[in-house]
DNA sequence: GCGGATCAC
DNA sequence: TATGGTGATCCGC
């Protein structure tokens, strides 16, 4: 690495100096990337970065920065002491509310696979292992491996520049197939905790265990009990090599739920995971990364012990908090989440409502508990990165490429919608939208192509006929689905009806689609239940009952085992239980670290209180699945009935003529019939959901000055 | 309704 | 040689 070749050969003009350049510098907030030589890192990536087109637009960026930093300062110095006392009041009514309906009733696990992608390549090709190595091409990786990270080598990073910085690097190219596979491997595992879980990505998911933790105090020994691996089981500690461990056994706490979480991911599929586990999306989520690679936080629902924590927290390494606000935060000296409080009413006048509630919450730990499964989607695009293009034919055979390519993703996934955008960047990084809204609604290639023609034709006049670009993007907004209202809803109408009834939540999950790319590639989207309205009254009991085993989350649990402690939260009680469990020598739970044999007696106390639990509450189980027409109301056990044959029923029931009548009446078209079985099984993929925070639903946010 | 910006993965 | 693609949301106009 001659490095001092090269910086005598960069001739910089003063302007030009990279010093400044807070956006391109390393970003080191990630796993495995401390104590790195961070100033020489930075080095090579600005010797390689420095003069390029990519390197001006970052300027400009920098510059915009600034200049809002430049305005909110001058704004901050303008504000009269009593401005600054009332916002400080105002600031406080919004804590104390947040305060009050701080919840920590719920348990929230974050899985976050440990370099995914790298990990996956590592395991079929084992001697990468040692070696550095990253996931994606010259242009941009994806992700790399722990060794490569030593050098700086990181996500979003181009591969070139990786190279510079660690020239052994190896890098294999993306196989989301792959990856995709191993996902659903995962994913199987997390809806058995949690049905309705919520996956952000191929690598990462939400679970809400908190009726899981409910479930699993009247667990026996052997629900709790999983295999090894017979590649992966460790010998025992009487010293034989041949006397492998088979089994470990988990307890009953949070904690040992993501433990056997990660060890059942782990013999599946050979990766390891990490997990946060705390009464929130936002500290289960920051709990993910604190002890990765493979190990696990765990968040005491407890609010002092939370305060303590978020107060010296960064506020960088908050989700929301991008490499912007970070920037506007330091200027005023906030860098930590505890710094917001004392920031709270210069921050007040500053920024909008939206923005403060987020920060504050934050600031007090506080964020959505709830998983709530996807909407509608709102937008499909497609972009393309290309080698640049300035001549206007091929420009427009690019559009023309580009929208038949929407056209194809619109019907796969059912879709239509009234505003197009094209999107442009030029060779020098800059970024454009424009779009145009029609009143009737765009459903394929010959309706979009003009649209988006007449768009890029005003693109390249503005440009005075000199449109260079290196990006090409199409995308459709104010989507509906192309399904006719009448199928709509009729088929929300199925929905509600053949829900199975032993479901225990009463959230459906959404069929809706992924916003991953590389997900959107199964059956197209139905929101064809979008309510979960109860129609019939097996619903309406169905409803009661879960009304009820929620009302119990108010009352106090008491322990099976000793009988005498009573805990407000399930958790809390698993928690004790786990430690009454331990105090009892005959029936000892063994971490997955510990080396110990699990002891397998059922003398114990607890045990039997457990297995008498079960026993007494096995009734109110519904294992059964009930099916009902919509039309004649006719029940249908899962048992005797099979779903086809339950189709051909309502079939039949379709065919008389007064289903049809209201349907016509509706709006006159047709319906279509639709696989209820293919419907169920789609409400069992997992989809990308929203996070709402309880109160106002607010969770993203954003700045503008 | 539009366009720019920010953020996450 | 060379710095991604998709979706969402917010803000100011």
């Amino acid at each position: 690495m001659d490095v001092s070749k090269k910086s005598g050969s960069n001739q910089l003009k003063p302007h030009e100096h990279p010093a400044q350049l807070t956006r391109m510098s390393l970003n080191d907030n990630k796993a495995g990337m401390q104590g790195l030589d961070k100033e020489k890192i930075n080095k090579i990536i600005m010797d390689n970065t420095v003069g390029s087109r990519f390197y001006k637009n970052e300027q400009k960026r920098e510059q915009q920065v600034n200049s809002r930093i430049q305005k909110m300062k001058e704004k901050l110095n303008s504000f009269t002491s009593n401005q600054i006392m009332t916002a400080k009041q105002h600031a406080d009514e919004i804590l104390l509310e947040v305060e009050n309906q701080r919840d920590l009733s719920r348990t929230i696990i974050h899985i976050d696979m440990d370099a995914f992608y790298a990990a996956v390549e590592e395991r079929d090709r084992p001697e990468l292992k040692q070696k550095p190595m990253a996931v994606g091409g010259m242009d941009m990786l994806s992700t790399s491996n722990y060794v490569a990270r030593k050098y700086g080598v990181r996500a979003a990073m181009p591969g070139f520049i990786a190279k510079k910085l660690c020239p052994n690097l190896i890098i294999v190219p993306t196989n989301f197939d792959k990856y995709r596979e191993v996902s659903k491997e995962t994913q199987e595992i997390f809806s058995e905790y949690d049905e309705n879980f919520c996956g952000m990505s191929l690598d990462e998911a939400f679970l809400d265990i908190t009726d899981h933790l409910q479930k699993r105090i009247l667990y026996d020994q052997e629900e709790r009990t999983f295999n090894y691996h017979p590649t992966l089981a460790p010998t025992t500690t009487s010293g034989d090599a041949n006397d492998k461990k088979t089994s470990e056994t988990f307890a009953f706490s949070a904690e040992e739920v993501a433990k056997e979480i990660r060890f059942r991911i782990h013999q599946k599929t050979l990766l390891t995971a990490s997990a946060g586990i705390a009464a929130n999306t936002m500290l289960a989520k920051i709990g993910s990364d604190l002890n990765k690679p493979n190990g696990q936080t765990f968040f005491v629902p407890n609010r002092d012990e939370i305060m303590k924590f978020i107060k010296d927290f960064p506020v960088r390494k908050v989700n929301g908090i991008g490499k912007v606000t970070e920037q506007l935060f330091s200027s005023l000296g906030v860098k930590k989440c505890g710094d917001i409080y004392e920031m709270r009413a210069e921050l007040m006048l500053l920024f909008s409502a939206t923005s403060c509630s987020f920060f504050f919450r934050m600031c007090l730990g506080c964020s959505s508990n709830i998983l709530e499964p996807d909407g509608e989607r709102k937008s499909i695009s497609t972009e393309r990165t290309f080698s640049t293009i300035s001549d206007c034919d091929e420009l427009f055979a690019k559009l023309d490429e580009l929208c038949h390519s929407l056209a194809v993703d619109m019907k796969k996934q059912n879709l239509q919608g009234k505003t197009l955008t094209l999107k442009t960047k030029n060779v020098d990084f800059q970024l454009h939208t424009r779009s145009k809204t029609i009143n009737v609604p765009m459903t394929n290639y010959q309706t979009i192509f003009p649209v988006a023609q007449e768009l890029l034709k005003q693109e390249i006049l503005n440009a005075n006929n000199k449109l260079s670009l290196r990006l090409m993007g199409v995308g459709l907004s104010k989507l509906e689905t192309a399904t006719t209202s009448a199928q709509t809803s009729i088929l929300k109408f199925f929905a509600g009806n053949t829900k199975p009834q032993s479901s225990d939540k009463t959230v459906s999950p959404q069929t809706s689609c992924s916003r991953d790319h590389e997900w959107s590639d199964h059956e197209p989207c139905d929101d064809n239940h979008k309510n979960g309205d109860p129609v019939n009254q097996k619903d309406m009991k169905n409803e009661l009952i879960q009304v009820e085993t929620s009302k119990t989350d108010t009352e106090t649990f008491p322990c099976p085992a000793c009988g005498t402690e009573q805990f407000k939260t399930t958790a809390l009680l698993n928690q004790h239980l786990d430690a009454c469990l331990s105090s009892d020598k005959t029936f000892q739970q063994p971490e997955i670290k510990s080396s110990s044999n699990s002891t397998q007696t059922s003398t114990s106390p607890c045990k039997t209180a457990i297995s008498n639990l079960t026993n007494s509450n096995s009734s109110v189980m519904l294992d059964e699945t009930t099916y009902s027409c919509p039309i004649c109301c006719a029940s249908f056990q899962s048992s005797k009935t099979t779903l086809y044959q339950f189709n051909n029923h309502v079939d039949s029931c379709l065919s008389q003529s007064t289903i049809r009548d209201i349907l016509k009446e509706e709006n006159g078209e047709p319906f279509k019939k639709r696989s209820l079985a293919n419907h169920n099984n789609n409400e069992n993929l997992s989809k990308r959901r929203k996070l709402l925070s309880k109160g106002d639903g607010i969770e993203k946010f954003f700045v503008q000055l």
